[in-house]
DNA sequence: CCGTATCCCTGGCGATACTG
DNA sequence: CAGTATCGCCAGGGATACGG
């Protein structure tokens, strides 16, 4: 990095990060950062534990598939506990672990900060498109 | 939601909100939580402002288009500026608004978790792909 | 140097059907 | 009810070539 003088604007982060680290930091938060993960994590901090098809219903339209897939990779990672009652019909309850919930108020400040300025970004969006209209 | 007598864990959420503010919350969610976005967000933030050649070097193994795709809807979004030199040959630099580095300090969050839990979800997965053998 | 335009192909995801 | 298995679409994104 050396003496870098002329920076025009100095980050507030520590800039130096082991690459290695930081590979494995993308791809856990490329994992968990996606879609469905992050309202599975949603639904299940709001609702505690909840049966398969429930979990499914709040998730608002997610198919079955992906469910499975998504609740069966964060099972593996950890976040969610996975229990079988062995009774006829089946029934199947997810819930979060400690580190689930503790991902979950990670992301709260992503979520905060989306809701705090939708509107910002909306009348970003806007007077880009104008703009871009305007040439 | 009426009166859930039994919910097995209390959630530490408000559980209330407007699904529509929800939906467009996810709808901006989803697309900042994109894996480029992050990356340009974090080189960004610890760079300062870069040229595109440079940005691309940084942003490790990124193509061209996608480069340009995403570095348009963060500038379309109001989380980057976009300051073309009118020279030969041509200079265009990019660096962070304030949106931009807010929206990289909510994200801080989610990186301290990723890198707090790293060795935690590793094992975790270990031991749920050892479970698996057993089967 | 900084893009845009085009081709192409992989794999993510939904829909459907079937099992314990 | 809670999955697994299979098919098929089509959008995301890489590679390449060209333009200002």
């Amino acid at each position: 990095m050396s003496a870098e003088a002329g920076v025009a604007r100095a980050a507030p982060y520590p800039a130096a990060v082991d690459p290695k680290i930081e590979a494995l930091v993308n791809e856990v938060i490329g994992r968990v950062a996606d879609k469905w993960t992050m309202i599975v994590l949603d639904v299940l901090a709001e609702h505690g534990e909840l049966r398969f098809t429930r979990l499914a219903e709040l998730s608002g339209g997610i198919s079955q598939k992906m469910l499975t897939q998504t609740v069966r990779q964060m099972e593996r990672d950890g976040l969610v506990i996975r229990t079988v009652h062995p009774v006829i019909p089946p029934k199947v309850e997810y819930r979060l672990t400690d580190l689930g919930f503790s991902l979950g108020e990670a992301f709260c400040g992503v979520w905060l900060w989306a809701a705090d300025n939708l509107e910002r970004i909306e009348a970003s969006r806007q007077a880009f498109d104008q703009r871009a209209r305007d040439v």
